[in-house]
RNA sequence: GGGGCGGUAGCUCAAUUGGUUAGAGUACCGGACUGUCGAUCCGGUGGUUGCGGGUUCGAGUCCCGUCCGCCUCGCCA
């Protein structure tokens, strides 16, 4: 074999006259007749080799190189010079051209069923995933696999430098039957026993803590048996991180540094110092614990005003209480969001879709006011916000030609629709940037002081907003531990200290300070309805490690393959992973999930039960 | 589990209101061609319209079911 002495991507003109060999794949034949173009393709680039039989080529080689097709396997040995029909500007190698002397073909391909060439319309998803091997050929997939690994050596050698021990955790682990669905995996040693694989090394690194490793960090994978998204696998990977004997702020210093390098080191980019919001900011001016700064349409809290206006719905929904603790599901408000220039940007069309599009958030409806040309307020509640228009206009700044949306309801509910809403007309009205990626900005930002807790809608019992591992924040343990139970206004309002990094609206990490303190979480574990026989049997090896010298610690994890999206500047998760999963949790290029035979159940003490027939439809 | 969109040649797509033998580009095969670079030109092969049923004189098109993919709500401590 006529092994490379240089790459795809490496030759220039002032290698013209030496002598190489290259190896790669055809990417395109271009047959004159008596003149052949090759172009050769590795992970490096594209070189064109030429066969030319006023340079020497003889018939045989000619004959070779008029078979040779699209990802054929090659390797030549030939002179490099400058190109005689002119320099190509599109490839790096587009001032010379290899005159091949010798050829061989390593591997005849059976004719693809795609060429992986990032020009034209790409292959359906589908396609792409069963063949991924000839998909990740292509360039745009190259360059994704050469970010990622990118990524994971900035991050490797950020907290290295920064004394993070690198520590593997296990695969095979306990089922907590906390928060997501669990992958299982039968025990054929114990016949009925399961481990699950782990949502995330969350309780191992804790316990690394208590182990003394001081400073701890994994690329790890994570994984999770629920539907995904666009941007959620089952299976994916985070950079797991955790610290002892810390406060918050040097946790959060010493992330941002890690975000800051990352993406000098990645992409070249000086991010600023990273801007703070506490939860109860977020959600008055974003009605998001995750808000996109990018663009501006803030909600506002207009209930005192609306109280002294005579709108029904208003009236109603501020009659179920103003006095509640900040957080109080139980508090009524009326929220307003300001559109500049609404009253003609804003179609009918638009603001028709908005009420049953808030409806689906349970809030009742968007009532909409236009301010006309006089600063008068138009459409049909118009009559109704007469007696505060002119409170209504100096507070939110209104100008002629604007419009206001307003949702009115409980606090969580108008809150939780006011923020989808802002997002649907920042999008309607093409308010959001392209991405970092393309150029466009990147809006880094803490969100800081969440809930410990909130209730759940179903079940009515309080849920960790975090996990139930995270402490209250210092000032707020006292507090905490003389609280009532059952009280829940007070509950509500008890502040973790939990923070997570928010770019451009999407969660990139999530961390907190965690409880070291039995006493402390003992109450928290009362709190979530687990009786201490429970909480025991879930958690003793945690419990136990706390009362043996767990020292204070803290800790983040951050969605490594939403970082690299965000590199690459893609929507779509699989893109960069190198084998994803469809919606169903399949793999279709290695058919997984498969039926296991007989034997193999038998082995691990499972049998298989069908899923029942649905009952005829009735003709 | 719910809602939406899609599935036609190896691939990307088209096919009028339900109406002739389901077309085009590309890939592939054959031929021509000495400076191309998404080469060009000429010719050719290639179809269970995802699958099953129904309506109809007639179904790629309409109806029912089902499978698969994507988006989304629920879910994701």
């Amino acid at each position: 074999m006529l092994i490379r002495t240089h790459t795809c991507g490496q030759l220039r003109d002032t290698n013209v006259g030496e002598n190489i060999r290259l190896n790669g794949w055809v990417n395109s034949y271009r047959d004159h007749g008596n003149l052949i173009f090759i172009d050769l393709r590795d992970r490096y680039g594209v070189t064109q080799l030429v066969f030319d039989p006023d340079d020497g080529t003889d018939a045989a080689l000619m004959a070779a190189a008029d078979k040779l097709r699209n990802e054929d396997v090659v390797a030549c040995e030939g002179v490099v010079r400058i190109r005689i029909g002119g320099e190509n500007p599109k490839l790096a190698s587009g001032k010379i051209e290899i005159v091949v002397k010798k050829l061989e073909v390593l591997n005849k391909t059976e004719p693809p069923p795609f060429l992986p060439e990032d020009i034209g319309n790409l292959p359906a998803e589908e396609f792409r995933s069963k063949y991924r091997y000839l998909d990740l050929r292509r360039p745009t997939m190259q360059k994704i696999l050469g970010l990622r690994h990118k990524a994971y050596q900035a991050t490797r050698r950020y907290f290295d430098q920064n004394g993070f021990l690198e520590v593997e955790t296990p695969i095979l682990y306990k089922s907590t039957p906390e928060g997501a669905r669990e992958f299982l995996v039968p025990s054929r040693h114990l016949p009925g026993n399961f481990y699950a694989l782990p949502q995330s090394p969350q309780l191992f690194k804790q316990i690394l803590m208590v182990a003394g490793c001081d400073r701890y960090m994994q690329i790890c994978r994570c994984f999770r048996d629920e539907d995904p998204r666009a941007d959620r696998q089952a299976e994916f990977t985070q950079i797991d991180l955790e610290m002892s004997f810390v406060r918050r702020d040097q946790v959060m210093a010493m992330m941002e540094g890690f975000v800051r390098t990352l993406w000098k080191e990645v992409m070249g980019v000086e991010v600023p110092p990273l801007a703070r919001m506490t939860y109860r900011e977020a959600m008055e001016r974003f009605g998001i614990d995750r808000p996109d700064t990018r663009y501006a349409l803030e909600s506002r809290d207009i209930s005192s005003l609306a109280a002294k206006c005579d709108f029904g719905v208003f009236k109603d929904v501020l009659a179920k209480g103003q006095d509640r603790p900040q957080f109080n599901s139980k508090r009524g408000v009326v929220k307003a969001i300001h559109v500049p220039g609404g009253a003609d940007k804003l179609t009918r069309k638009m603001t028709d879709g908005y009420t049953p599009f808030v409806k689906g958030f349970g809030a009742g409806g968007v009532a909409t006011v236009k301010v006309n040309a006089q600063g008068a307020f138009e459409t049909g509640i118009a009559k109704f916000l007469e007696p505060i228009r002119e409170d209504l206009t100096r507070e939110l700044n209104l100008k002629p030609g604007d419009a206001v949306l307003f949702v009115a309801d409980l606090y969580a509910i108008a809150t939780k629709a006011i923020g989808e809403l802002r997002q649907v007309v920042a999008r309607d009205l093409g308010l959001i940037p392209k991405s970092g990626a393309e150029g466009g900005p990147w809006n880094f930002l803490w969100v800081i002081d969440f809930p410990m807790f909130e209730k759940d809608k179903e079940s009515n019992r309080w849920v960790a907003m975090h996990h139930p591992f995270t402490s209250p924040r210092d000032d707020q343990l006292e507090a905490f531990l003389a609280a009532d139970v059952n009280d829940d206004d007070t509950i509500e309002g008890i502040v973790s200290a939990g923070y997570d990094i928010v770019l451009n609206g999407q969660e990139i990490a999530g961390g907190s300070v965690r409880i070291h303190d039995q006493a402390v979480q003992s109450k928290v574990f009362r709190l979530l309805g687990l009786t201490p026989e429970q909480a025991r049997e879930k958690f003793s090896f945690l419990l136990e490690a706390l009362a043996f010298g767990a020292p204070p610690h803290a800790g983040i994890a951050f969605g490594f393959d939403r970082l690299v999206m965000n590199f690459v500047g893609t929507t779509n998760i699989r893109d960069v992973i190198a084998f994803p999963k469809t919606q169903t949790g399949q793999d279709l290029m290695t058919g997984a999930p498969g039926v296991a035979n007989e034997a193999q159940l038998r082995d691990v003490h499972v049998k298989s039960i069908p899923i029942e027939p649905k009952a005829e439809p009735k003709a």
